[in-house]
DNA sequence: ATAATGATTCGCT
DNA sequence: GCGAATCATTATG
């Protein structure tokens, strides 16, 4: 994997668009960086997940559902949507597409390219391991992503921001089912909006492959 | 006010 | 591979 960053930040055009499913995909190798009170931390992300309200099932905003948590979700794109799931687990996600159109990106795994031993920290560890970014809530706790910083915007002066970055090739991307849709009926569980680079160490989970960026 | 659920993680077998 | 941990969030009364 040969990835660039740059160290420019993604345009509001780049979340504005309406197609989360192909922002999703263009997430991948791109940089999130977090500036948590001086602590800076990056990675490069590996993997993601496409969540599109109203028609989708497996969304939190499906069928328009509007509520305390949700509304953010509603933002323009170019915000943080986080939420705790199981009760203590943060999930960082990209709100994208125009206001009132509830849709996201789940960010799964990352890259960690910066901050290492601040992140081993946060997450507990005695040394690095891809364990310590290969899924959402273990790079939420890397990153030091707190529900606290629901809703904020991710432009220049944001704890959180995004650095443009190479492009990757879409014969490296691999797609799937999302992870924890077994229970949602009809075909939006089989939806396969799971992004991730081919043969990645840093991705969550090993390879379902059923498909190769099409479907 | 109460009960059910979960876009997960970790430790143990 | 399996099950517990643990509580924010939601729906319902």
């Amino acid at each position: 994997m040969s990835i660039t960053k740059t160290n420019n930040i993604l345009p509001a055009s780049f979340y504005l668009r309406t197609d989360v499913v192909q922002c999703a995909k263009d997430l991948l190798g791109k940089t999130i960086r977090t500036n948590i009170e001086g602590q800076i931390t990056e990675g490069i992300i590996v993997e993601t997940e496409a969540y599109r309200g109203p028609d989708d099932r497996g969304c939190h905003a499906y069928n328009h559902r509007m509520t305390p948590r949700t509304k953010t979700m509603y933002l323009p794109g170019g915000h943080a949507y986080v939420y705790i799931c199981y009760g203590m687990h943060p999930m960082m996600n990209v709100v994208t597409s125009l206001e009132g159109d509830a849709h996201a990106v789940l960010i799964r795994a990352i890259k960690p390219i910066t901050g290492h031993d601040i992140m081993v920290q946060r997450r507990c560890m005695d040394k690095m391991s891809p364990t310590i970014t290969n899924g959402p809530g273990k790079l939420a706790i890397a990153l030091g992503i707190e529900k606290s910083l629901d809703a904020c915007e991710l432009n220049d002066s944001s704890p959180i921001i995004i650095l443009d970055g190479g492009e990757i090739q879409e014969d490296n991307i691999y797609c799937g089912p999302r992870v924890g849709m077994t229970k949602h009926v009809g075909d939006c569980a089989h939806r396969p909006w799971r992004f991730y680079i081919k043969d990645n160490p840093w991705v969550s989970k090993p390879l379902v492959v059923d498909y190769t960026g099409k479907w």
